[in-house]
DNA sequence: CGTAAATTTGATGGTTTTCAAGCCATGTGG
DNA sequence: CCACATGGCTTGAAAACCATCAAATTTACG
């Protein structure tokens, strides 16, 4: 193909255009004049694709890129002394993976795919100098930051098994965004959610059976569809509760 | 007095003399050099002595000022929407209040003196400006808000009620440094405990009581002699792990 | 098509919460 | 000085909730 054999910075250009980019309005760069989505562009380093299962990083290496998920699902855990998985977050379309400490070397958790992924690999030491030149860029990134410290806070409560269900595929549905009154195709496993809501699985099962015959929703495998939102809610409300109220 | 005559600016050098506190082995400064300490020194705006129940800040305040408690202890709480209490975590004699939101202009949550309470107060613009010139008390800084936030982490795992209370025991009696062999004098009543390891109250006494007969520890009141501290730290031990392991 | 993995359901047990009542210390007013 | 009220602490009994174990069913994928 002409693209493969074109310089690699022509390359990267042409396959990593953000102005033009379908999942644009996913993106952190979403409103973005073009003007502050080009200068974004320029960290873009290129585009991967990821096979499930794939491994982005692990603790301890480098940390010289972040990413930003096109589609797909990335997970981050970390493991305990017995080996045990503790599932930290899942990580979206544009969602951006690797700043979980900021300004640290190394990564401080594994990262891994969980479904067959799209991702675009950023510099970040070119990030640190954009960010701190533009502060429309930082803000956004602060504001993804706080959105994951509200959520690591908000699952520190102690909740009923389900307040956290409900409150998670709420917040599955925003993240989504699937087409009004489409189903939602969740990219994860029981297992993984459940650790993520430090449930059993089966915990997960039995609060998606009891929704499910109370009319809130259908199941099928991973397919969930949300049938009456307002009861969902009313059921998740306490966890959606801003904690650090100000 | 002649000390209430002088000059303010006087006044609050003689009565905040860090190089001279007495409880200067337990506060920020202990082990640094007499330049860091005067330094430091030029922060503090004046002592001040609280009374129980004395209400430091509020969310929303506007926060010019931290405190380091020389003696006695403040909690942080917040309040959700049903405007039920959450602790978010004891500071005792060394601990600095009110760095929470250190980029922050506000304060994000409440802080109240649980007993008699004895404080420095800092100006937090001076502070900013002082960690910037000496490393040495920006790496003080940061090594005490990475404490702070292992210890959220650690209170997010599920630990059974006697993981937790004989983790927080243990970690009192690090706090607390009393004299060998002496008792321990918790500063905060049972429902304070409870509240902030989102147990019942009546959880933690039982933890108690069973420890007690044990043999582990002896209670009596809020006064908690540890009797045999290898037995209670292999109870406490999984809660002790780093959970972000690297 | 068949095996392995994931999901679901049922039964059981353990831990913690909840409700209720009693105890003990402290402090107040008579 | 004592009676009494108050709030914190403790203990008991019951129920709720979730984890665990076990097994059936479905799905995924080579």
């Amino acid at each position: 193909m002409a693209f493969d054999t074109a310089p690699a910075s022509l390359r990267n250009a042409c396959a990593t255009n953000c102005l033009q980019c379908p999942t644009r309005q996913h993106c952190l760069v979403r409103d973005l004049d073009a003007a502050e989505t080009l200068r974004w562009n320029g960290i873009v380093e290129h585009m991967a694709n990821l096979p499930a299962g794939k491994v982005l990083f692990e603790p301890g290496a480098s940390a010289a890129v972040a990413y930003s998920v096109r589609a797909g699902c990335i997970k981050t855990f970390t493991l305990d002394a017995q080996g045990n998985e503790r599932v930290r977050g899942f990580y979206l379309a544009g969602d951006i993976v690797g700043l979980d400490a900021l300004t640290e070397e190394r990564y401080p958790i594994h990262a891994v795919a969980v479904v067959p992924t799209q991702v675009c690999v950023l510099a970040r030491g070119d990030m640190r100098r954009l960010t701190q030149t533009s502060p429309v860029l930082m803000g956004r990134l602060v504001d993804r930051l706080s959105d994951s410290l509200r959520n690591a806070l908000a699952l520190g409560g102690d909740y009923t098994a389900e307040q956290r269900v409900a409150a998670f595929l709420l917040q599955m549905q925003v993240r989504l965004a699937p087409l009004p009154g489409r189903p939602l195709r969740l990219p994860m496993g029981r297992r993984d959610i459940a650790n993520y809501l430090r449930l059993a699985t089966e915990t997960v099962c039995r609060a998606l059976t009891r929704f499910e015959q109370r009319g809130l929703l259908a199941v099928q495998d991973r397919e969930i569809t949300i049938r009456d939102r307002e009861a969902l809610q009313a059921v998740a409300e306490p966890v959606a509760l801003r904690e650090l109220a100000a």
